[in-house]
Formats: structure tokens, sequence, C-alpha cells
DNA sequence: TAAAAGTATTATTATATCTTAATATTACAA
DNA sequence: TTGTAATATTAAGATATAATAATACTTTTA
């Protein structure tokens, strides 16, 4: 009967709720094996995408729509060095939550 | 060039990639802002469907096929109890992330 | 400035997910 | 044993996501 966050009033609702759309966003953006892994990979030191594209053995443009994914989510920044552009992983949030899942 | 987890032998290949499936489709689970509301409510007590129903104010086939994907996924579990259904969170990992990224 | 390397964007097809009404199941009570 | 409450399942249409080839953009080097 206790416990659930929407039963206060309507304000209430809406601000919680939209913390709950946030944080979904955030998952959603993890919630993929391929970038799950580039995420992991990223927080063992910065790497470009050529690099990414070989380990996971993909075509480049499915690198880069799964990486631009992150980038949205505000998970991952790059910053370009001349030809390359180096991510890193930049969510505290997410850095914290994939090192628990991972027991790293 | 270092730390991408998938540039070893192929069975480490494998063998890795399945624990990215894995916590990847737990992810998913949750990704999604009622079902991570359900988690969350779920953390603060035991708690039957038309409770949920009513707080999220959701269809109740609707709260219904989210609790299946939850329960699916392995992220709770349902205790029937005469006429209800009590569900609790039973994923130490899930609990614990959810915690983090609600700063519970 | 032309070529090449690294990365992003677009377009397309296939597949998956979301929502919800309708219907079914299960357990209790009259 | 019939009715009703609590929950699950099914079916269907709408929307979103996934993968990838083709193409474009950006920066460096010759």
């Amino acid at each position: 009967m206790e416990g659930f966050p929407l039963k206060n009033s309507a304000i209430d609702i809406e601000k919680d709720f939209k913390k709950y759309e946030t944080i979904a966003e955030k998952l959603k953006a993890i919630a993929h094996p391929y970038r799950l892994c580039i995420v992991r990979g990223l927080l063992s030191g910065e790497c470009n995408v050529t690099t990414i594209q070989e380990c996971l053995n993909l075509p480049q443009s499915t690198v880069s729509q799964h990486i631009s994914k992150l980038k949205s989510a505000g998970i991952i920044e790059g910053k370009r060095n001349g030809l390359e552009i180096c991510y890193r992983v930049v969510d505290n949030d997410i850095i914290n939550a994939v090192k628990l899942l991972f027991n790293d």
C-alpha cells in the first residue's frame, strides 16, 4: 500500500516522472551489448573509433551510430585529435553503475 | 590502443560477449520509465499489481506486461497471497544500481 | 589542391517494443 | 456453483530500434 512514488500531487508526479524518464534514457543508451562493451572499454582508457571498431569487428557505420547514441545520451564525450576523435565516459552515475554490474 | 575487452582469443570473445548480452538484457528490462518506477517502488516495500496500477495510473494490462518483463529478466519475483500477488526485487546488482542512480 | 584516413550522416529494410482493448485464468466468497 | 476481484495473456496497430551500404564531412599530408 505504501512506497510508490507517483501517488502525491500532480506536481510531484510530473517532477518525479521526469526523473524516471531521464534515468531510463541513460539506461537505454547502455542497454545494448555493443554499447555496453564500448563504455566498459572506454573506462579502461580513452580510445578512438577505429580501435573500437577493430575490437568489436563491426562495420564502421554501426560503431559510429552506437557512439552517436552514447554521445546523445550524455554518457561519452569526444575530443578531436587530428584525424582521430578520442572518446571518454563522462557520466559518473553510469561509470559507477557499469563498474558495479561488472564487479570492476 | 589498449583496454578493449574483445581483442583476445575467439573463446574469450564468446565468453565476454555473453556477459555483455546478459547484463544488457537486465538493463533493458529497467530502461523504461514505468518499469524503473515499478522497481524503485518495490524497493520501498512489497506491493501488488493493483497498487502499482493505481499509482502509475495505467491500464491494468499495461502494468501487467511491464511486470512480466521484469519477471522474465529475473529482476522481480511474485508470491501469490490469495487474490493478490506480491512482487519484490530479487536481483542484487539491479537493486544496487537503481539505488545508485537515484541516490537512495 | 588532390588524395587518403578517420569519422559522421543518410537511407533502407528488418526486427523489436509499446500500448491497450478484449479475453482468459485463478482464487475467494456468497 | 455462480459471481467477482486480482492478475495474466493475446492480438493488433503504432512507434522505435538495429544493422549496414552508400555517401559526405573533416583533417592531414604529399
